[in-house]
RNA sequence: GGGCGCAUAGCUCAGUUGGUUAGAGCACUGCCCUUACAAGGCAGGUGUCGGGGGUUCGAGUCCCUCUGCGCCCACCA
């Protein structure tokens, strides 16, 4: 079996590998770890040994939530309520002075062989005389004690209940707090006891019993019913709710509980020094977005028990420990043999701990490994010690532990992130990382969760296929931080036009050719670009600093539309030549250098167009260039003459569109009314403006607002035309 | 029951410490073969900023409240 799995991980991670290569995420594949490998298992025995030998590991035989399913236990962590029907069931005990019967509400009616006590609160009035006194269970026949504790809620059914071990979590807290017997009829098979247990002794309870013996909770459920009945004490019809019950979060049935040892670390869950420590750790954590630290408070607040770590499991990190056997050949639990830490990653099952040979495994007097694993949390929980080298390169986990970031989506707050907060809380008294960045899910159209199970899953493979890795990513960057994002491929349509955009400005740029040494961008226009681009610089590394991507892209792209909508159509023609070989100089610096920023500025986001339009002109990768800097492009330039100027050229635009005519086309005559900043914005840009907009004659006057009127003659006969826009 | 998020154009969403007439893309419509791009370009209409109240010279933005949607947590007889 453990080989048919190692079989499965080898094509799923070849397939894996596959996908994130694909999606241009720079991984130093040498580094590359799983969480199943040697190194993995490594990390986590010997992490799980030190919280051993620091008592922050210990084993507890206890009720544990159990899914008869999977048999396996499952941590708090793995659960989730779910809404299921259900019934209450008014169930007659008598009372043992036989001053009459006792009604009870109850949902799980199966369970009453294993009824240990009747508990009220203190303060009833109704239930006041038969505190100390003892009543006799329905069909079996069982005396059982009335008791008072505060958790009772007296307006919850009749205000009395039964309390059976195991029904909830709630009678596993007043077995433990009222000192209870154990009276626990589900097995690991998830079935009734296939013996009569002895507390049932009276001859129509053992007749009861009989028929209940090896069935499932839901069979037992209803025989019970029958049974109950038939003998007149079950009052009314089952009546139908609608209720929360605890199941494995991708289990099928009810988890139930049942008493067996298994292995803890702690986490805060029964120690309020501890927990308010883990609390702090996560405060100090920054959250990207901030709020998501609720969702810590809330669920280390909500922890009502340690971390149960140990699974019943074949297949993975076992726990690597042996225990003694007597010589009765039963396993002394309290007497645990440790591997040295030298020879891990071991399997107990194998291996033999010190001083003794395979021949007495097994044996009395000898020894047994324990057979479980370990939850695949408890391995996950140490993600960055095993991508740091915490055991076998210290000199590079000196360097990177505690890490920069962790990624990941919101669902795993309390498994993933919590779990790594703990051990390294434990191991290294510090956080694992100095931010979170948390992701939401994604949604299909409807805005429903995708899930395989649902079937409205759409593999990110297909979506790269279809629309190409940066039309992807442009839409998943589109996506604010933690929010859940409906897939919308037509944002990934746009996100290829962009990639396709980015590919023909470059080739229109470089071909203008170098520019000379020495030729810096000069004119008025050209710096006054290159200042605005600073601006996007520095508001795009701001927001990348502060985990904002999505900001810092639409910034960029928002400059990269107007720069090629405006800015290169204004320019063309004196990058040509047309003005003169200084002018073109200028025109073709400022254009070079600003495609050199904007590439950078994308290369995030748009991985491949952003490396492949950087070897048209550069060496090397695009994705090893620093970051751009914003005191390195001009400063001299002023933003505010952009734009005057675009709504000059915009207006030139609008009159030849709304004149049906050719972009192409030549305006007679234009003139610009405007204040005097701005009309000394369109003065120093006038050459290019008239180029542009194929003005034959343009005049410029003052007035109180910007006013362009163009005066066009359409291409075919017809009358002249007078547009005036603002 | 406790906590959190969201509500802005038909759709998806920007809107930064309160500050001109609230923006973008998509969709829709029209025009244009224009020597980077027709798988393209240019241009155009679109709003009770969920409701109500308050603070302020000024509120999409701050405060209170209500409604709707979604999520997390909770001891579920």
């Amino acid at each position: 079996f453990v080989s048919l799995c190692h079989g499965v991980i080898q094509n799923d991670e070849e397939v894996f590998e596959q996908l994130v290569r694909r999606l241009g995420i720079s991984i130093d594949w040498s580094l590359l770890y799983t969480t199943i490998g040697e190194r993995a298992q490594r990390a986590s025995q010997l992490a799980f040994l030190r919280n051993l030998a620091r008592g922050e590991a210990y084993q507890q035989d206890a009720p544990t939530l159990y899914d008869i399913d999977e048999r396996t236990v499952v941590a708090q962590a793995e659960m989730e309520d779910r809404d299921v029907p259900g019934a209450y069931h008014k169930l007659t005990f008598h009372r043992s002075d036989g001053q009459g019967d006792l009604t009870i509400d109850t949902t799980r009616p199966e369970l009453l062989a294993s009824c240990v006590a009747m508990v009220a609160h203190p303060n009833d009035p109704r239930y006041q005389s038969l505190f100390g006194s003892t009543v006799r269970t329905p069909l079996f026949e069982v005396e059982v004690p009335v008791l008072a504790h505060h958790l009772a809620d007296p307006d919850k059914g009749t205000g009395i209940a039964m309390i059976c071990t195991f029904g909830d979590t709630t009678d596993v807290t007043w077995w433990r707090e009222l000192n209870l017997p154990s009276r626990a009829l589900i097995g690991f098979d998830g079935r009734m006891a296939a013996d009569t247990p002895p507390w049932i002794v009276s001859p129509a309870g053992e007749a009861a019993y009989s028929q209940l013996a090896g069935l499932a909770p839901k069979q037992a459920q209803r025989k019970i019913v029958e049974l109950l009945t038939e003998s007149g004490e079950m009052i009314g019809e089952p009546r139908p709710v609608t209720h929360p019950v605890k199941f494995y979060e991708r289990g099928s049935r009810p988890l139930e509980i049942v008493a067996t040892r298994q292995w803890y670390i702690r986490n805060g869950g029964r120690d309020e020094a501890l927990r308010n420590a883990l609390l702090e750790r996560g405060a100090h954590l920054r959250w990207h977005p901030a709020y998501m630290y609720n969702r810590y408070q809330n669920w280390v607040g909500g922890l009502n028990g340690d971390w149960l770590i140990s699974r019943q499991r074949f297949f993975g990190v076992p726990i690597p420990l042996w225990y003694r056997l007597d010589d009765a050949c039963n396993p002394l639990y309290d007497q645990i043999l440790t591997p040295d830490p030298e020879q891990l990653p071991i399997d107990p099952s194998v291996a033999c701990p010190e001083g003794f040979t395979d021949d007495q495994r097994g044996k009395p007097g000898g020894f047994i490994g324990d057979p479980d694993v370990m939850d695949t949390w408890a391995t996950s929980s140490l993600t960055p010690q095993i991508a740091g080298g915490w055991v076998d390169d210290p000199d590079l986990f000196a360097r990177v532990f505690p890490m920069d970031m962790r990624p990941q989506a919101h669902d795993i707050i309390r498994t993933w992130l919590f779990g790594s907060v703990v051990r390294s809380h434990h191991e290294h008294g510090c956080l694992p990382w100095f931010d979170a960045a948390i992701s939401g899910w994604i949604l299909d159209p409807d805005r429903k969760k995708m899930s395989k199970s649902k079937g409205n899953a759409v593999t990110p493979i297909d979506l790269l296929q279809d629309h190409g890795t940066d039309a992807v990513r442009y839409w998943a960057g589109s996506a604010r931080a933690g929010v859940d994002t409906i897939v919308d491929e037509g944002q990934m349509k746009i996100g290829r036009k962009l990639a396709t955009k980015l590919l023909n400005a470059t080739k229109f740029v470089l071909g203008f050719g170098e520019p000379p040494a020495g030729a810096t961008p000069a004119a008025a226009l050209d710096l006054a670009m290159l200042a605005r681009l600073a601006e996007v610089v520095d508001e795009s590394t701001r927001a990348l600093d502060e985990y904002d991507y999505a900001r810092a892209l639409e910034r960029t792209e928002t400059f990269f539309w107007w720069f090629c909508d405006d800015y290169v159509e204004l320019v063309k023609g004196r990058a040509y030549g047309t003005q003169g070989e200084d002018a073109a100089h200028s025109a073709r610096a400022a254009l070079r250098q600003a495609l050199d920023v904007v590439v950078r500025l994308f290369a995030p986001f748009l991985p491949f167009v952003t490396d492949e339009v950087w070897c048209w002109w550069h060496e090397g990768s695009v994705h090893s260039e620093s970051w751009p800097d914003a005191a390195t492009l001009a400063t001299l330039g002023d933003v505010s003459l952009l734009a005057p100027v675009s709504e000059v050229l915009a207006a030139v635009r609008r009159a030849k569109t709304e004149s049906k005519l050719s972009q192409r086309a030549t305006v007679d005559e234009m003139v610009v009314e405007a204040p005097p900043a701005a009309l000394a914005a369109v003065e120093a840009t006038r050459s290019d403006l008239s180029e542009a907009g194929g003005i034959a004659e343009f005049t410029l006057r003052d007035g109180a607002t910007l006013r362009t009127e163009v005066r066009l003659t359409p291409s075919s006969s017809g009358p002249t035309d007078v547009k005036t826009a603002q």
